[in-house]
DNA sequence: CTCGATCTTGACGATTTCCTAACGGGTCAG
DNA sequence: CTGACCCGTTAGGAAATCGTCAAGATCGAG
């Protein structure tokens, strides 16, 4: 119970980092602090934070990319902070996957409130692989990298997005529309021949065989589902019960 | 597919409900109203809705208390909106078991966006939907897949529409016409024919012999029926899933 | 500005799925 | 027995979906 809880700090400005740290260490948070997009990604594939306070203002790589970046692998819980009190950077953010959006100046008081309901939420562990293996690529969704053989696959961000969407639901349907909605952005949901053209090009790259798939398999009129070969009848040993 | 949400609207402005409601309704969410605390306690226990956007400045009972109504037994998200800045109040109802907190004026968009991010994260927890195991075939409705032995059945929409309806509502008798309803939409009701050929096309796929059904029971003149036989007489758990 | 990479858009057969209509076999009442 | 009714079955053509290709459109880098 007394198990600390581990926040990521990424922010660009010692200031609000020295404050912040103080009042959560002090609260018994224990407290990683990051100060580019990079160093944030790379801190949180590593200490798995329990939740991740993010400046949307840094150097480098841009927040929005952070989020994404995060989203693709973990649902830890992100709370955004931002000078920016426009209505668009917000919706952005939020649509990206980030869970609070808090304008500076802000209360000290409020943001350990939002991060509190953050957390707890949060309650699940969940304990995820973020590198998958199968006999004719790896994929590391923490540094999105794909590698087949030995030499590395290029993606493009929308074939990433693609990939990741499906293999996070691995063994699962994929409806057009859900794939539409993640990869795109909630407004989308129709546009099913933007699926076909990048679903044909993810499978150009990966699959041993494009045209005949064996991971990315089409649904026909359902969706699209990914599946490592070999491994759907080992499912479910987790409460499926079995009645022989 | 695109199982409309449900989105509880907690507030005594007539202007707001309106303009909100419009909006939502737009958006495909389905909106149910409150203009008190008791009113909205009660609606929310009814009409289990996916998100509760609660305004706190209420007549009756405090908006406080409404949250802490209502997360006495479910874990629903609550966005919070109100005029009041204050901290302590914010700080109040994050605490109290808010999941956003939402000052007015608010541009549509970015209340939108809240949530939009407080229904994603609901949709995380994957409510362990059990996997219907019989001696003649298993159906995985979370992941949409259907195997026989140890291969899969490849099922069409409309069949799998079907089969889900028949599934969910298994033990129990479903009408014709709520079939018809529930899987080619509202506006049917009378197309028996349809039926008849895609519960044999299901037959066909699932039974183990077609001419015999032992699952997917024909009630004549009434509807149609799902069942495990040898299941019926005992009463079975939720769905179909025992502990051994 | 040009170039290259990426994303959009439209169009095309090939395939899959759906609708529709017709037939036949049960059951039941008259 | 006969006809009405409901259900199962079948099959072919209509309609939707999918994979594919290639030509704009867009954007950032040089």
């Amino acid at each position: 119970m007394a198990e600390q809880q581990r926040i990521l700090l990424v922010d660009d400005e010692p200031g609000i980092v020295r404050a912040l740290g103080i009042n959560l260490k002090a609260l018994g948070y224990q407290i990683e602090a990051a100060a580019d997009g990079e160093d944030a990604l790379r801190k949180a594939a590593d200490h798995r934070p329990d939740a991740v306070i993010l400046d949307l203002g840094l150097p480098g790589i841009d927040g929005i990319d952070v989020i994404r970046g995060l989203r693709g692998w973990t649902s830890v819980p992100i709370i955004v902070l931002s000078v920016r009190e426009a209505e668009r950077e917000k919706i952005a953010a939020l649509d990206a996957g980030a869970d609070d959006y808090v304008t500076k100046p802000f209360g000290m008081g409020e943001l350990l409130a939002r991060l509190r309901a953050a957390l707890r939420r949060e309650l699940e562990p969940e304990a995820e692989v973020p590198v998958l293996v199968t006999p004719d690529f790896t994929i590391d969704l923490a540094v999105k990298r794909v590698t087949k053989g030995d030499q590395e696959i290029k993606l493009t961000p929308t074939e990433w997005g693609i990939v990741e969407v499906l293999v996070r639901n691995q063994g699962k349907l994929v409806s057009q529309t859900q794939l539409l909605k993640e990869v795109w952005g909630p407004q989308y949901g129709e546009e099913t021949n933007y699926l076909r053209v990048f679903i044909a090009q993810v499978r150009r790259k990966l699959e041993p065989q494009p045209s005949n798939p064996r991971y990315f398999l089409t649904e026909p009129g359902m969706g699209y589902r990914f599946e490592i070969p070999g491994s759907p009848p080992t499912r479910r040993s987790h409460l499926g019960v079995e009645m022989k």
